[in-house]
DNA sequence: GATGAATGAGACTTCATTCAT
DNA sequence: CATGAATGAAGTCTCATTCAT
């Protein structure tokens, strides 16, 4: 890919990113153009149409939970506490985005998208890691797991299916709320 | 107002919360009015934009958030069993939408909305009255109030500011996670 | 259907049939929907797209086709001389036909549609029993029958200009379609 | 011119008729460029715009129909079997190409090309030789001549599937053509 | 008052052609 | 010279809203 291009393709990707945050996922286009500072059509050459824009975008955003991940191990002593260090981070992220790249609503077609599958798995199998370090140092309850913590971080954000899961996390909040 | 007309005003407030609810807030407003089976013009005639028929939506949908809260009072013989039995019952509902016509995403005209207010008010008059009792029976912690009980609500199902509360009720979630 | 929808319809109609005519089955929908003095969402409330526009353009060809070969049989005495009188006719008209609403290239949805094939069957039913009575009198070859005929109508259809030229082709034809 | 670019030429040409015959006039130079295994830069180096592609194809066509009719006289002893010996080549050619690239449909300025005009006289000459001498045999009637050879020629064109129906009709018209 | 026809702005997408690499 | 990236005009179609019947 020519230097042009490929820096054609990030502008893209990143003002796509901005104005998906910012003014939700049906952003005209041409408004995501001339962000990027290119016509539309080069951006439909790299981007044949609206999904694959997005599938960009949510990749780009998965692996910046990925990254956040692997900085709070890094940081924290315990895996308990670079849990809960990632748990903020995350939050913050996540709800510092007016619209989310990332919420149910996104098309399955994206969902489907290949790198945005490889990101998620990469993200979730370093997620799961964690999880079960920080129940190995006995600090986590060992009645939640992978599926819980992922669910309670997607509660932040967005809407969800009633479900077994659902339940037991709406328990665990409820203790939360328990004076001791 | 005439019997028909009030007959034709419900039968397009409920399509239409039907159809918010399972195609989203930009549902053509033909849709809603063949559902409705009524014509366009009628439509408009009571819901002069789209705006007011999401307030009209909106409003409906607090009053039945209104009407579940007092069931669970008149079910339970304490308030905290109130509450519990509350946020379940609300999460049951709000998890059961597919979009959800009270989401954060709503324009503020609605928000402003003269019935949608009295409606949220009146609800969170309710809400806030079992909050203390419940804290007056010394079960639920002393230190949440109604801000952070609606706030924990709504995170359940959209898209939240970062804020102090957000950060108190993350708090309140990583406690009930602790292994006891 | 309302009196102003239908004078719509014919409007768009015949002024579509003017420009398929004039400027090929490519004319950008909007001029078409100029041409008949209507905006262009009339003209998709009517046919949601150029195909079924396109078919009824043709549907009214057809017709017309069919209504001039009644007239060749109610002028002439013999089937033979109303079929020489019809294929003249034909040349005639598809000839001033600066582009065919009918030519092969018609999409095959276009083809399919049913007004236009029972307007095809109803025309070829007539154009079947004149060739039938012609070869009963025994002027008319019987080694050829309505495929024959309908192709040899169709090759004229290719844009010639009026002329002479096809003047004098159409006898060699019509020499060479009689019996021996 | 060199070598490379000469091939680079061939390759568009050849390319571009067939893309121009299989899918009409309108194929995206893209395609053809493609087909070409070439850039499209290198397309419009070559052929500036669109027409004058169309002509150089065009041109290529006439070519050989003109080598097909030089076939048909040395094949055959008269000029009137020469003559049927080639339009009916000239049926099984033309009526194999799906979209015709000489179609009356070309525009003016693919007509008003040198080379094609070139192509087109040497073709038309010789054909009107094979007429002349035709009638000098005394078995192709007189009151025909090029004009209308040519034009019957291009009846055949329009899209018809090479079939049994198209060789009868064929037959036909030789009928039609023979003096009395 | 009810109806649904008409309008036209605006979004999406394609492709001929130009031009930087 | 070849390449293919970039451009943007133009066409298709949708839908919120108005207005004639």
């Amino acid at each position: 890919m020519r230097a042009d291009a490929l820096r054609n393709r990030e502008q893209i990707v990143s003002a796509a990113q901005v104005l998906f945050i910012s003014h939700g996922p049906d952003v005209p286009m041409e408004d995501v153009a001339r962000a990027a500072s290119v016509g539309v059509g080069t951006l439909y050459r790299r981007f044949p149409d609206r999904c694959s824009l997005l599938a960009a975008v949510a990749t780009n955003v998965l692996d910046t939970l990925a990254e956040k991940l692997r900085e709070a191990r890094a940081a924290e002593p315990t895996a308990w506490d670079a849990l809960v260090h990632y748990l903020r981070d995350w939050a913050e992220f996540r709800l510092g985005l007016l619209h989310d790249p990332l919420c149910k609503t996104m098309p399955d077609q994206v969902a489907a998208d290949a790198d945005v599958r490889q990101s998620q798995l990469t993200w979730l199998d370093h997620l799961e890691e964690l999880i079960r370090d920080a129940q190995g140092e006995g600090v986590l309850r060992r009645d939640v797991g992978l599926p819980e913590i992922a669910q309670f971080m997607n509660m932040l954000v967005l809407r969800l299916e009633p479900s077994d899961t659902t339940t037991k996390l709406l328990q665990v909040m409820i203790d939360g709320l328990r004076a001791h």
